[in-house]
DNA sequence: GCCAACGTTGGC
DNA sequence: GCCAACGTTGGC
């Protein structure tokens, strides 16, 4: 099993968004860079995601989800009317894929960006979101920092 | 294949 | 609202 990180700003689509969906279900979709791409065909279900919020007040992580669906083509790419539209795309071959993920459970308060920064130096030193300048908005997270990460909630 | 210009992300 | 950092595009 592997562990991930993704991030969505609250604004758009927060965690309580995810509490709310039908069966506590949602599609991820709407990424449409190469590499969170990538990362997202990677994941199998059963995977463990933390729920990232970002440019809001308290940026950080708000919980965790697990992959309910493995990856398959993101049907707003095809939607003109979408602002994930892609007009690039080849519905015989589609550039843009989504996972569906369920909330396993929102923590009670988020882990702030702050609160990882203060272990950048130790055991949170790899972590790609606490790179200088990353943007990734969906990266991988190793097991001992899965677990590092939930002993601070 | 290089790289400048541009658009986007995301913390502050 | 600012701006650093980065990914993508497109001219050459």
């Amino acid at each position: 099993m592997n562990y991930w990180l993704m991030k969505s700003e609250p604004s758009t689509f927060g965690i309580d968004d995810l509490a709310r969906a039908r069966n506590s279900t949602s599609g991820w979709d709407g990424v449409r860079n190469f590499q969170a791409r990538n990362y997202m065909r990677e994941m199998k279900k059963g995977d463990l995601v933390f729920f990232y919020h970002s440019s809001c007040p308290v940026p950080g992580i708000a919980g965790v989800a697990v992959v309910q669906r493995e990856a398959y083509p993101d049907p707003t790419q095809f939607d003109s009317k979408s602002d994930h539209y892609d007009a690039m795309s080849d519905p015989d071959n589609p550039r843009w894929f989504m996972v569906d993920v369920k909330l396993v459970r929102k923590f009670d308060t988020v882990i702030s960006l702050d609160e990882l920064r203060k272990h950048a130096a130790g055991k949170l030193k790899d972590m790609i979101v606490l790179k200088r300048g990353n943007r990734l908005s969906v990266t991988p997270v190793t097991k001992s920092e899965w677990s590092f990460i939930e002993s601070l909630v």
